[in-house]
DNA sequence: ATTTAGACCTGTCAGC
DNA sequence: TGCTGACAGGTCTAAA
């Protein structure tokens, strides 16, 4: 689920509230959301570490910790992090009661006063709990468990996120670079920028709204771009990233900030999930097609599909 | 060498 | 009300 914007967007909260803390202990309650090390491994070597950086490298937010280690977490389609204030209890008795409930629900988290319902439905499909030293806990949710949180030494961190393409924000993601990139490709646009060798962090509600801002049609081949065309998209992905992270994030449904918030980019979207709608640029109504396995939503006007 | 279908997972919503 | 199928911010693997 979430994308650059959204990954971003939590690294910025995770930098002003757990730098400095302490884990003291990890509880898996889905054992494949570890995948590297083994989850034992995993638990007994995250012990005792100091958060000490958090970055983000496309979709990845990574932790610094302790010791010249850090977590890479990738959250895939539904994964969220919550934190929750020191006094929560953990509930699992449904381990007993109801094994099946179990595998997908995870446990309950008990709230210090009964009454206090802020956070609970949040935190519902907790997979991993970070149990810090001054009482607070991380929680990493994931209701469709696809999500993957690894353990690594610093020395090998090419390793971890190999095959990763430039950062779509950093200076490194030149006009030269992306014709280069694209010069190489024939197949769909849109399933080049999905590509995150090609450049990291740009999915599927991005890569719409950036192909919308230069009026390119999602087939077109990447090949087939001329320099002015190529510059636009360029400017086109920097454009509706920035504007995803100052809004918060785009949650449809799923996506929640450390406090369990709904983003806000859901409102400043001008294409994906807008189809019957009229473009806002020139009225035509907003046409959804699967491309590269993908849903695609574009204005068949603003980005017509030109004859090569 | 590329495309594409299938896996991995669960929830929600539309339609019958 | 209940069942079925389509679909959801992602990525990897194997078959065509």
């Amino acid at each position: 689920m979430p994308e650059l914007p959204e990954v971003e967007y939590t690294a910025r909260q995770l930098r002003a509230t757990i730098v400095g803390a302490t884990i003291q202990e990890v509880h898996v309650f889905w054992e494949r959301t570890i995948g590297y090390p083994d989850w034992h491994d995993f638990c007994a070597e995250i012990v005792d570490r100091c958060v000490e950086a958090v970055r983000r490298r496309g979709k990845f937010l990574l932790l610094d910790l302790s010791g010249d280690l850090f977590l890479s977490v990738h959250r895939r389609m539904t994964g969220n992090f919550l934190l929750l204030p020191p006094g929560w209890q953990v509930d699992t008795t449904l381990r007993e009661t109801d094994p099946i409930a179990w595998k997908t629900r995870g446990p309950t988290f008990l709230p210090p006063t009964p009454c206090d319902t802020a956070y609970s439905h949040e935190a519902a499909y907790c997979r991993v709990c970070f149990d810090l030293r001054d009482g607070r806990r991380l929680l990493y949710t994931d209701p469709r468990k696809f999500g993957r949180i690894e353990l690594w030494p610093c020395n090998r961190e090419d390793e971890a996120l190999k095959g990763l393409g430039p950062e779509p924000l950093g200076a490194e993601f030149t006009l030269e670079h992306f014709a280069d990139e694209l010069s190489k490709r024939k197949s769909g646009i849109k399933q080049v920028l999905l590509d995150q060798s090609v450049v990291a962090g740009v999915g599927n509600i991005y890569a719409d709204e950036a192909l919308f801002y230069a009026g390119i049609h999602p087939l077109r081949r990447a090949n087939s771009l001329n320099v002015d065309e190529i510059e636009l998209l360029r400017q086109g992905v920097v454009a509706v990233l920035t504007l995803g992270i100052e809004h918060g994030g785009t949650s449809f449904n799923d996506y929640r900030d450390l406090w369990g918030e709904a983003g806000d980019n859901f409102n400043h979207v001008l294409v994906y999930q807008q189809d019957g709608r009229p473009c806002t640029r020139c009225g035509t109504l907003i046409e959804r097609r699967v491309i590269a396995q993908r849903s695609s939503h574009f204005c068949p006007t603003c980005q017509p599909l030109i004859a090569e």
